[in-house]
DNA sequence: TATGAATGAGGCTTCATTCAT
DNA sequence: AATGAATGAAGCCTCATTCAT
């Protein structure tokens, strides 16, 4: 690692990270570039240095977190090979929202929530980032359905998507509220469904 | 001679009704009170003698909506007295959002997103709306308890939120997609859910 | 003419006004739309009431010169019924550049030298302006013609163009330069061509 | 081992030509370092290394026609030795600029078009560019002069300026219209006048 | 009630230049 | 010689709001 790709990389992730925490806290269409530059500490020249647009940059936020989903460095685990790991992934998405005393809601719906036909490139970015966690939850089911443990009325895709969209729903009726209760219970909801395509009998 | 408040109140709605779409359809952020004025032919004049701000709008078009849902009026029927009901009460949710072509979420999870640090007045106005809502989803299911339909474990508020938070979680992927599969699939795997609550035995 | 009319046309035309002397001093590119908001002492906000873009503005400008020709309300007469109005057509121009101690060209020939692809609405307005302005030439040159006073390889069309191109290349040769010399012996030249198609024997 | 020296002389020149085209396709003004720099397939540090600054640039260029004009170089030929020479002259401007279809002018009248107070120094490089081609065709008419063939009346100065007037004025008027058929009447116009300094009957 | 003129802060982006490696 | 990171001023435009008629 050279000190010369350091120089630029390292102001080029400060910007990245900055934004990714205010788009988070506040969504991107209520993030100025200027506020972006002030919190990573650069001038507005690098801004588009490194980014053509603030577009191009929530686009590289998005893989950033995409990247990270995948090589599985994120805060929250994507991969999921056990109930016990399933209930994690719930709680820990639970957790992060708490410790933003609920004023957040999940990064990727909140940037959700925001595109309109505008902005078809980020919407993509953001299907794609659905699709590949969708993808992780499905192969679980997919892998429980093999060994017997699922009903046969369960559909890996389905359960994948109804994982992703009970959450996203959870932690937007949390945001809304500053108030953690119902995303709790909602998850247990989930859970307790899921949990019924389960094949106690064989065991 | 009413004629001269009739003519008031008129521009006044349209106003309201104008906002109440744009902010539908992109949120309150991306919508400008030259949008709004522009879509409810009136003039600049006009938008600050009716509210006193932007966010007195937004205030008055949630309201608007409160009213609307209490009083029955709204396009969702939020009266749920069966199970029928209740199941209309998602699918009119799913139809309305295709009636856009899945180009839009819910219109209070849409600005309920959008809410930071600096909004709180906004936010409470959704809490309510939210409130009201899951009373009246609630309501269905203490009666349906006190009838001796849903279970022991069965819990009316907790239920109230899983419809919310699955629906909301549901029309948000529904939007980030442009898809109604997950929404469709999502709503049923909730009736599933919901319906395991259902004492069949005691009919 | 009423007050309230008065309020925003005088606003209006003072940016007109400015833009026309900016844009005649140091071209269009030269001159934001800051410099003409200072110039004419007004908001940032009135710049886009009035125009909706710079671009808009220059189209406003080029079509009030246009319309001041066209009335001949212009410090240069367009109306050419002689020889001597010819001439002074000639000079006048030559006259205009002097007042500016030669820094400026023809406000004409200025815009149209900076226009490039992305400017095609202003290079009509221009390529317009300049036709008007061959029409009224060649007029005379008609006129003339019909009278007998020209011989029968004078072409209207292509005189009047004559005189445009060398006027342009005068003036332009003498912003240049900085003097006013190349521009009146130029311009002496043209004069001395043109009346090289004159019939003195028919007098 | 020049090797060293000949690369950097390549990036230098590689520079100086894409920005002699830029400068010609859309001004100075509208031509960023960045543009230039990316045209050149360069480095921003080799930009300002080679060049103390764009002014600086725009100088270099101009220095480089300059130099091609002296040395015969420049794709319009300034040597005119005779009356088909000073027809080329004219015929090869407007084949030049035929060749860009009409969106550009004369690359020195649109650089000269752009000076304002600030520009002395460049106003100064084109003043000394138009100078030398003057004494260029000056010094024709002189030698035609000397062996009788033009008139007493004839400055071969005068008739010098009134080529180059002439040249630059059609060449705007060209890219104005986007048409080559004014250029191709005025060039003929000012052919037929300074013929008519031509004194047939002593041949 | 209604219109739209006026204001200035701020949003997104480009520019010209300098600096460090 | 070469690269591109860094800087901040400025350019064009939109925003939310207030004011005058």
């Amino acid at each position: 690692m050279r000190r010369q790709f350091v120089r630029g990389a390292e102001t080029r992730l400060r910007i990245i990270h900055s934004a990714a925490d205010l788009f988070h806290k506040q969504g991107a269409r209520a993030t100025s570039p200027d506020e972006i530059i002030e919190a990573s500490r650069t001038g507005k020249g690098q801004f588009y240095h490194y980014f053509k647009s603030k577009e191009g940059l929530i686009h590289e936020v998005l893989q950033t977190h995409l990247d990270e989903i995948k090589r599985g460095a994120s805060r929250v685990s994507y991969e999921i090979n056990s109930w016990k790991d399933l209930e994690m992934w719930f709680d820990a998405q639970v957790e992060s929202q708490k410790s933003y005393e609920m004023t957040r809601g999940c990064p990727f719906g909140t940037l959700g929530n925001e595109v309109t036909d505008n902005d078809e490139l980020i919407r993509q970015d953001l299907s794609l980032i659905f699709e590949v966690v969708k993808n992780k939850l499905a192969a679980f089911f997919v892998r429980e359905k093999a060994k017997g443990n699922l009903t046969k009325q369960a559909d890996a895709e389905v359960l994948a998507d109804f994982c992703i969209a009970s959450m996203q729903g959870a932690m937007l009726m949390g945001k809304i509220k500053r108030s953690s209760q119902t995303v709790e219970t909602t998850v247990q909801e989930a859970l307790t469904h899921l949990r019924s395509y389960f094949v106690k009998a064989r065991r």
